[in-house]
DNA sequence: AAGTGGTCTAGACCACGCG
DNA sequence: GCGTGGTCTAGACCACTTG
């Protein structure tokens, strides 16, 4: 209501002229001070303004040079990433867990690599399936570093989901995920009752404590999945 | 060096207290004030240290309630939407773009009511395909809405993509992204070379320009494709 | 060397939402 | 109502780059 020069209002008016070609892209905007006084706003208002918009590639910012409107805006997309107990009852859907499998074992070469662990390192592998409405929903199949989390050693994960438990016991600082189409094997064909080569949605998630390893999880699911967002 | 308090020392160490369980999820932490005086900082710096934090899903805030650990770290990940001809020459590959066909038609009923378009609206469609190294990187089926661009009726996309194309002249504000996996369907597969029903990576993008819808464009991957992202 | 963005401070007022 | 976060201001100094 009370319309005080507000961060998000400079933000609008600037990326509406940028919209609107008034700015156009490749050239030099106006520095913090004038576009300050235009608006009648502290730097600092302007500032927030500015930095978000490059923050969302609008945008090109260097000290010295000054800003410019972006000429390709390579603009970024933002996607939650929630448990996926949480995102089936976000559907309005009866979750349920299945402990498929869960080993302690030697951990597999490209397992090692993917996680840059020496050749001592143990690991547990856990397998197992999330169903939304009796429907198999995602398969995951996880491999945790012991040396990381040692009392997960003690986790039987029968009705607790490694995720969850992990959430509780082993906090992350990095993590990084990948997104990817591949064909189902035998093995995920049979528990997300697909055909083998069906199609599926894949992602991969390692998570680190500090440069320290965590978990590293591939989550399998139909191709009916889909992962949305908006900018 | 100078380590002066900054809000990126002040965001770390307190991401370190809730990493190391010294600030246990669901609990609430200091007030701003609090944490202004124990950091030797002014509070707009730990307010600005809260807020990243908070963006990250590590805290949530609000107002007179306070500031809590998030039980369930639904954390966000970022990912960079860049033109594929960016994307390949960044692998330091040569770029390529055929065209395939242009046509302007009467808007199929699936992506009419994708753009929410009424019946009288006319699009053009653009099939091309984007090359890496002269091998086939990706298919692009692109929805023009010559309403809200009318200049596309001249545009030829022989030479530009209509991807460039559309960031020279058609500016947006709104965008959504969709990724799924699919089968390759006999078009698809013989233009990226691969066998019919092959699981590939799709991602449709829909642009608005202040609620008019711009473009819809879906884009295909063989499966070797990777979108990956660091939190 | 100088100009531009990056950040910090101290103080202030506002707005939301719990009690 | 009132305490907490949300934001704004005015001023200052710093850091990076480019000419």
């Amino acid at each position: 209501m009370s319309e005080r020069t507000s961060f998000r209002t400079i933000r609008d008016e600037m990326a509406r002229r940028i919209a609107e070609r008034r700015w156009l892209p490749g050239t030099l905007i106006p520095g913090e001070e004038t576009l300050a006084r235009e608006f009648g706003a502290a730097r600092a208002t302007v500032n927030r303004a500015l930095q978000e918009l490059a923050r969302a590639g609008l945008l090109e910012r260097r000290r010295r040079a000054g800003t410019r409107v972006a000429l390709h805006p390579v603009r970024e997309a933002r996607f939650v990433i929630p448990l996926v107990r949480q995102e089936i009852e976000a559907k309005g859907a009866v979750y349920q867990y299945r402990l498929l499998s869960r080993e302690e074992v030697g951990p597999p070469e490209i397992i090692r690599a993917r996680l840059g662990l020496g050749g001592r390192a143990t690991l547990i592998n856990v397998r197992c399936l999330h169903l939304a409405d009796r429907a198999p929903y995602q398969f995951e199949d996880r491999w945790i570093n012991l040396d990381a989390v040692p009392s997960a050693r003690e986790a039987e994960f029968e009705s607790m989901s490694p995720n969850e438990w992990l959430v509780k016991h082993a906090p992350f600082t990095d993590a990084e995920f990948t997104f990817l189409a591949a064909a189902a094997n035998a093995d995920e064909a049979a528990l997300l009752q697909l055909s083998e080569g069906a199609p599926v949605f894949v992602g991969e998630r390692i998570t680190w404590l500090r440069g320290q390893p965590i978990t590293l999880v591939r989550m399998v699911h139909p191709s009916s999945h889909r992962m949305v967002t908006s900018l």
